[in-house]
DNA sequence: TCCGGTTGTAAGCAGCTGCTTACAACGCTA
DNA sequence: TAGCGTTGTAAGCAGCTGCTTACAACCGGA
């Protein structure tokens, strides 16, 4: 060690402490879900003391919210609807890189309840209202939802159980097989 | 109260707390999942002291496991494979009745590890290999995992999120749109 | 009737949980 | 340099968790 405070830069820095609880507890919260991943983990893995995450958070609970906020609707507004579908699944298949890990999140959180549950609620409704957007068919809200509830099984099957074939099978694969057969579910009558 | 011992009948059946108590944990574990479920509520629900769900399980994953062994292997012992899928799907979409809750029991535990995430694992996999009879495309276990994650997916949003207007469709509308879509999965080509 | 194993119960244990508090270290401003 | 709000920290609290223990009630067979 030098003559240096040890960490050469920024010691007192309340915006950096927030934003490593934020990183810290987006891989917790995706790797073990809500109730599975503890305070004093996320202070751990963060580096800070876990009195500052009340301090700057509140609560367990809005902590997750203001990952999910942070983290959910980033592809969401970036994407263009029509590439929605495909892009999600895409990124949720990617081997590696800064893949989306929300729907990861939802899943291993999925039975939480409060405003977690109220939360994830509201980024499924604005995905499936995107995807509703790609069919002229009267159901489409109902069509999207499938759509929707495939991309989350999908996740479920591949991340969570770890199930093979599906677990490791090819990106490209996956992506023909579903997206042949969605055809019938979002399409326009053009 | 008459003057016969509180309880007419039954008093000290080892069988009938350990029914009573799969029943109780199979409710709890399904409406809950494996973590937001205590011992505490299981054995109030069944009406018997918690001391015994130790005495008859050792611990509440073998608990878990009894569960999920009982009820899980259910629908898949007595269904022939051409019908697992659509069966499957109609036994998850029955608005009453006795249905099965596996899925739901899956989803909701689908944060735990152990030996709950190996027996989940386990029937996954059975499954799956059902439905990769169904088609003979030489990526059949794939097809399958696709269509047992639609399965999942469709659970998810529409038990677990509750999303509208998914949760209160019409069955007999999303198994003709699921069928139709999955017809490009499941098939052979004759 | 007495015995011995089975069934049911109350109480408690150690460990962990989210969260709070009291306080020290720091650095900007006057 | 003195004062003061901000940032970081150690310690602890009450409540809950899965699980154990010690013991009473019961009942069939001797």
């Amino acid at each position: 060690m030098g003559t240096q405070p040890e960490q050469a830069g920024r010691r007192r820095d309340a915006a950096a402490s927030q934003r490593a609880l934020l990183d810290a507890a987006a891989k917790l919260f995706a790797e073990r879900g809500f109730d599975r991943t503890t305070v004093r983990e996320i202070a751990g893995e963060a580096g800070v003391n876990q009195a500052l995450l009340f301090r700057y958070f509140g609560s367990k609970e809005a902590l997750f919210e203001a990952v999910v906020a942070r983290n959910g609707r980033e592809q969401l507004a970036t994407t263009p609807p029509e590439r929605l579908f495909s892009a999600s699944l895409r990124s949720m298949l990617a081997p590696e890189g800064p893949r989306n890990r929300t729907l990861e999140t939802y899943l291993r959180s999925s039975g939480s309840d409060g405003a977690a549950a109220a939360i994830r609620q509201e980024i499924g409704e604005e995905y499936a209202r995107v995807l509703a957007t790609l069919t002229d068919a009267p159901d489409a809200g109902l069509r999207a939802d499938l759509a929707l509830a495939w991309l989350m099984g999908i996740a479920l099957v591949r991340e969570v159980a770890g199930k093979e074939p599906l677990a490791s099978a090819d990106p490209d694969d996956v992506c023909r097989l579903v997206l042949t057969a969605t055809k019938t579910l979002l399409e326009r009558s053009k």
